[in-house]
DNA sequence: TAGTGGTCTAGACCACTCA
DNA sequence: GAGTGGTCTAGACCACTAG
């Protein structure tokens, strides 16, 4: 495994040193916390464009130092900022106001995000980070992502008993990391040298003359574990779209169960509902 | 508005001082930080079922001592849990093990959550929190949740000029929160008098002799603001889903607009994707 | 009133990036 | 090596809940 391939552009500019000197000291005892405050007037600036996308922010001490409040604080605010999107924290480098979220929406019916995006001019990388092959028994729930019950599950394949392949890949639009995600197939459908180029499924389509389609797909909302954080460039805890599903060839039988984590201040997926 | 309604079981019962002691000082300087040992051994007792669902946790004093480490390092590993909804604090009452999750599974067809959830036997209560009647010009984006560009778009109903009413209201299940939600329908169409024991749009159905359909849904994911965590009993910037769409009558004019806020740790959303 | 979780501070040290 | 964000501590005070 490789680190995460980081190619972002940098800072367009620093913010000038006389804007520090616009930010008023908190405060205390106002109905609001020290933190709340000061989350507020650094949301409203970035909002109503006092900074620009891509603009890095003074250091956590010298804005700590401008709102009258010790780093721990300073940085509780921007936390929150970071979870939500608003800005990016780099270690080491600075942090950053982030760059105007581009939502894409998705219409979820029988075409890959892959095939999706690249129709709409946006550039789709898949980077594996792992291919193994596992004997088809319910494995211990501890090591799965997600673990619990639902892990047996994932490796029910009724009509294609035997081992099954497990991927592990994370998804780039436009070089920007969008998803980390698990696919599991039986080994007797899984395309011997998949790369990442082109979808999964298609691979497995063209290879085995299979029709496959998007059976059902189930939506919840999950906080970003240490893994997510590292390939998503994300703080720990942030909120990721999490779905998963079943796809299905065309005498309905299954053929793959994945599920996607996807960064929710960039992806919002849309569904046609039937009448 | 008044205060969170608070009818919640108690702790079954305080964690033995005994299993206090079988927990050991965590070693500085084995590649995880101490805050992340805290939590695999946390979470890693209570998956193993050393603590049972509704369990109160030693205080986060003790815990630290326990630990050795300080108590905000405690927190901070014990706020991670929180997020995730493995436990649930009570702020001047202690912290106690979350009852196991209890997943909804949600055909998201033509029928409302409300209807789906009764039929499977659960308790669905609707809590209104505010009803305005608003000229339907786009307001300033500050103050609607989710701002921006999207605001202006939640007011228009082409085939329904006029005023809009707006509706903020909460929804549990079993008593339990699911979701703030906020709705925009036209004046004309809105029923005057709804107390939330029926579903909205049912209402307007009856009252008006609509079919009304869900015409499209959309999920993303966003952490919960001060509000929705009042609301929902979670902390600050838990994992939502978010879950927003328009309704449209049997001629397929807009009738409503719909965004719900829904606690990641209970809720996720199937949806069949037609073929 | 006692005990709990929530906020805040000042200072220290570590890990990372970059010139 | 200088500067950045990430982790950690000990101690203090506040806000809330319950008996």
């Amino acid at each position: 495994m490789t680190g995460p391939a980081r190619a972002r552009a940098r800072a367009q500019r620093v913010v000038p040193e006389p804007w520090l000197r616009t930010i008023a000291p908190i405060r205390h005892g106002s109905g609001m916390t020290a933190w709340q405050q000061v989350h507020a007037d650094v949301l409203g600036r970035i909002q109503r464009g006092e900074l620009a996308p891509d603009d890095e922010l003074p250091s956590e001490p010298s804005l700590a130092a401008a709102y009258g409040v010790s780093r721990l604080t300073m940085r509780r605010a921007l936390a929150d900022l970071a979870h939500a999107g608003v800005i990016r924290t780099e270690h080491g480098v600075g942090s950053f106001v982030a760059p105007a979220l581009m939502r894409h929406r998705i219409d979820d019916g029988n075409v890959s995000l892959l095939e999706s995006m690249e129709r709409r001019g946006h550039a789709v990388r898949q980077l594996i980070l792992s291919v193994d092959r596992l004997e088809a028994v319910p494995p211990s729930a501890a090591d799965r992502p997600d673990g619990a019950a639902e892990a047996a599950e994932l490796f029910r394949f009724p009509d294609f008993p035997g081992p099954v392949c497990e991927y592990r890949y994370v998804r780039y639009v436009d070089e920007v990391p969008w998803s980390t995600s698990y696919a599991v197939v039986p080994e007797v459908l899984a395309p011997p040298s998949w790369d990442g180029s082109v979808s999964l499924f298609a691979a497995m389509a063209d290879l085995h003359d299979l029709e496959i389609f998007r059976e059902d797909r189930r939506f919840s909302a999950v906080p970003a574990d240490q893994d997510d954080a590292r390939w998503l460039e994300v703080p720990v805890g942030t909120p990721l779209l999490r779905l998963t599903g079943v796809n299905t060839d065309q005498r309905e039988r299954p053929v793959a169960r994945i599920v996607h984590r996807i960064r929710g201040d960039r992806a919002e997926y849309a569904v046609r509902v039937p009448r």
